[in-house]
DNA sequence: CCTCTGCGCGCTCAGATGAGCAGGAGGGGT
DNA sequence: ACCCCTCCTGCTCATCTGAGCGCGCAGAGG
């Protein structure tokens, strides 16, 4: 690598050449002229220059964004945004905190006066919520039931409510819960008033956020919300992933389950209908998850942490 | 400096097409296509991303060669040729051994065999002479008379009968003290045939080697090896340095003086008839005779270590 | 001695690039 | 509501740049 000039005189030369070129900024005209060469001379000289590694340049972000990584997983799922940060993550909040200004920054960055705004319930959508600053007027839709979280505040409603808020556009908002025994009440309560209006804004929505949960214990609220059997049946379909009570298989297919029946939130189809959802998740376990949300189409942009992106990556 | 771009989507963005271009050399043209942006927009994420310092672009030599300093000393005094050494030059002895290596490659880099080599006697010259590679039959001009350094082998003939060996070319050589007792000595010496056949060549030679020696006890062999009348004669003179013999003011001008006439050797217009002296001082003490020696015009190569150029390099 | 071969050099020409400019959107002041 | 100011964008045109080509020189071999 190193060492393929001639001798010190056609190192120094070498060296002073890339500098004029590549620091001072002037062309390969004016430094043949300064030297007496000619400019194919200057360039076979930077050629080997940058070959023997005498001039090195490097792609390196100060800040805690790997960009690296980011670009790594946007290209490898043709995803429209990815923001992986370079966080520890031993402390799950600390961990959601940071995702979710970063997922906040994002928001306000992508965020058009012409967009409207879907929210799904997910800790990590709520964390966005609190460090979202002010955003140009969009109205925001509630695309999901609520879930009652022990320990939690904030429900779907809350957290439209405050995007809202600080967006100064329309809250569509409604009360009901995410799932609900049988299949007539929950179609009962998609035809309240309330619900539906919310629901009609569905299709106008041009940009949502999600969650993410693995299929399994104590990695999807939405999963442990639910009675065994229900939980038990999924595992049965292959389900391994929910996006915002979205069910898909491990390599992102959907999975159409009775459990829709019973749900309010968003069908596949909808959120597919969606230009770009974007989802926080956290947590390495949550990599098969995660690789089959990206796997499916259904999602467009993600923020995450470095950890688990790598684990998404590795084959 | 940094954080300059506006959100993280830009900066993955930024980092990803600053990676297309400077690492994987794809042309602002096809990057636009990819990103669907046009290439002026191309350009100018480029430019904010070398300004924010995203994009670091560093010369940086591996070996000992100081780059930078060996361009500044190269332009500061309008040199042909300057290598800086970067090695630690607590020892003397390993010091100089370094400085002849580099000057034996820097001389085989740029002798061609149209030169003619002239000699002055030096011991970083002699350390050169042990180093050097064989030459493309390159005569060599002894160009000054010797000198007893005690404990010091080598004789000025001994460089140039070793140097020229190793060239494989001519060695015009003759056996005269560097000074004597009076003039009429001089004169009668300087025309015995074998000193002025090899005075004859002088006008031929187009490349020299020369010592530098700062008009202080310790700091050059010439001054320590004349009685102390004569020392202090070009003090008065304003001498500074002597460079194989050719004495200069502390500003760089030739001093004329009667020991010229007692001397054996080249002097300042036969130096100043050579197209490319190239000297190898060492020793932070000799700062100002080498400044001088540089701002002489006398010298256009020189080879030395970091703490020298940096010291003749301050105001 | 001549010829062959490989290498370094600079040329041509098409494509890439930069400087400067004009048009348009957005934001704030009156 | 209107205007001005500024920033952002993409255009034109002159210049710069890279890929490929042919020349000439040096060294090997006949």
């Amino acid at each position: 690598m190193a060492g393929e000039p001639g001798g010190p005189a056609q190192v120094v030369l070498t060296a002073t050449i890339a500098r004029r070129y590549y620091l001072d900024g002037r062309s390969k005209v004016e430094i043949a002229d300064e030297f007496g060469l000619s400019r194919f001379k200057v360039a076979r000289i930077l050629d080997t220059a940058r070959q023997s590694g005498l001039v090195r340049i490097e792609i390196r972000h100060e800040g805690e964004i790997d960009v690296d990584l980011s670009a790594r997983l946007r290209d490898r799922f043709g995803l429209q945004h990815a923001i992986v940060l370079d966080t520890p993550d031993d402390d799950a909040a600390s961990l959601r905190d940071h995702l979710g200004r970063a997922a906040a920054q994002l928001l306000a960055e992508v965020i058009t006066p012409q967009d409207v705004l879907g929210l799904a319930w997910a800790r990590a959508v709520s964390a966005m919520a609190r460090a979202l600053p002010p955003l140009p007027g969009t109205p925001v839709v509630q695309l999901t039931g609520a879930m009652s979280l022990p320990g939690g505040p904030d429900t779907s409603v809350d957290v439209v409510r405050e995007v809202a808020s600080a967006s100064g556009g329309a809250a569509h908002v409604f009360y009901a819960p995410f799932t609900v025994p049988d299949a007539a009440t929950a179609r009962a309560l998609r035809q309240q008033p309330e619900v539906a209006r919310a629901f009609a804004h569905l299709p106008a929505v041009t940009k949502a956020v999600a969650g993410v949960g693995l299929w399994a214990p104590g990695l999807s609220v939405l999963h442990d919300a639910l009675p065994e059997d229900d939980r038990a049946a999924l595992v049965r379909l292959g389900v391994c992933a929910d996006v915002s009570g979205v069910f898909l298989s491990a390599d992102g297919e959907p999975v159409t389950t009775q459990l829709s029946e019973r749900m309010i939130g968003i069908s596949a189809e909808e959120m597919r209908a969606i230009p770009e959802v974007i989802t926080i998740p956290y947590g390495v376990a949550k990599a098969l998850a995660v690789r089959a949300s990206l796997l499916s189409g259904l999602v467009g942009g993600i923020v995450t942490h470095a950890a688990l992106a790598s684990a998404v990556l590795e084959e």
